[in-house]
DNA sequence: GGTGTGACCAGCT
DNA sequence: AAGCTGGCCACAC
């Protein structure tokens, strides 16, 4: 009976967070969804406070919440850099909320 | 093995 | 209208 013997959800987040495209972001919700369990996306935001020093290249600012905020922005080390990266990828970000937000957004089961 | 937690989501007051 | 609480799931101690 093999446990979560291969990776852990933590892993399958990374995993991705680290596909979604340059210029297009995810939400929380979507990912856990995708990993099969939608009511984990406490989870998703969890596995991203830990990517910190579990893969610090992990593209976590592409991540946001389900209404294109940038919930996250405090997490980065400095408030304004998430969305200075998001708008160095050509995303449009106003009082941190993403612009366009329908048409950025990626999912991960597409 | 129980408890706490967490960058959410949705509903209730 | 806006604020808050609960629920949800998986991981760490």
């Amino acid at each position: 009976m093999k446990t979560h013997d291969e990776i852990s959800f933590f892993e399958k987040v990374y995993a991705v967070v680290e596909m979604i495209p340059r210029g297009r972001v995810s939400t929380y919700g979507a990912i856990a969804a995708y990993l099969g369990s939608k009511g984990a996306s406490r989870m998703v935001g969890w596995a991203m406070n830990n990517s910190h020093k579990a893969d610090p290249s992990l593209p976590a600012h592409r991540v946001v919440n389900r209404i294109g905020v940038l919930t996250g922005k405090h997490h980065f080390g400095s408030p304004g850099m998430m969305q200075q990266l998001l708008e160095n990828e050509g995303i449009m970000i106003k009082n941190d909320q993403v612009q366009n937000f329908s048409e950025v957004f990626w999912d991960p089961g597409s």
